[in-house]
DNA sequence: CCTTTTTGGTTGCAAATGCAACTATAAAAT
DNA sequence: ATTTTATAGTTGCATTTGCAACCAAAAAGG
């Protein structure tokens, strides 16, 4: 078995971990800026706002965005805070919870959107195109589902 | 303009953060299982290592890693104190200094490697053909270089 | 049933991060 | 030359994260 990735493998690799990062701290700096929360913020309000009114519990929500439970149990304590979510008693399990998005949660995904949009069209839709987004989106789907092996 | 980005961009978007996301997540796992320090150090050891002898300035590293400053110098007193750096006061700027690696720092690479090596693989090469490596790396390679306007 | 184990979630404490203020040198402006 | 401004790096403090221990309810095993 081969003990090293190809070169083209840690290319690819090296660019993806690198894009990320100045991706996620350009939407930083472009929230902020508009003095609006982080990212997180907007991950988990919208996952929420998916699923409507039925409300995701808690290790649904961690599930979603990746991540980990007392990370999560703590950001909630903060949009709980803000009145953007509620968390409510779980009727058919009594350990957890579920979480809802408020009316004021929306507002605030609806003025974080278009911060966020603009960043996405200017680092993707600027560089590269129609094919060429398509192709990277169905190269990362292949990459996005398996926990391996 | 257009207000929003197309629906394609903002899948091949989530779907980049989310594969980055667990790719890191992952790498910091298997790390830890073997003992390991985390991808971040790797990070630095590894441009100090490139550049050999003549090491780099602290904004240097910076610029490459995308580490904020501050960040990066609480970073360097870990390595320095773990001997895997050394920090040299810079001849031609008094201000700054010059980093370097270590012997300890090298070994530490080495062995850091294999483990960081693997996820790479089964990550990426156990999913994706050759073709759609190079593919891969070529379309993010368009994204990578710009700081955008 | 009544244990034992697993799962959902929270909390205390330590380590890491972000931010703003600071020191010191270098470069630019007058 | 002297002042001004910009750059390199560090530090104090607040916020966030990670980790391990914990509580409580549920599922599994006897």
């Amino acid at each position: 078995m081969k003990t090293t990735p190809q070169q083209n493998t840690i290319t690819a690799w090296a660019r993806l971990l690198r894009t990320q990062a100045r991706w996620q701290a350009e939407v930083h700096q472009a929230l902020k800026a508009a003095d609006l929360p982080p990212l997180a913020w907007y991950d988990v309000l919208l996952e929420l706002h998916r699923v409507g009114d039925s409300g995701l519990r808690q290790y649904q929500i961690g599930e979603q965005t990746l991540l980990t439970k007392h990370n999560l149990s703590r950001l909630l304590d903060r949009l709980e805070k803000e009145a953007l979510v509620t968390r409510r008693e779980c009727p058919e399990d009594g350990r957890g919870n579920v979480v809802l998005i408020t009316a004021a949660g929306r507002r605030l995904l609806k003025k974080m959107w278009p911060v966020y949009g603009r960043v996405i069209r200017e680092r993707l839709e600027n560089q590269l195109t129609e094919q060429e987004i398509a192709t990277l989106a169905t190269l990362l789907g292949k990459l996005e589902n398996d926990t391996g092996a």
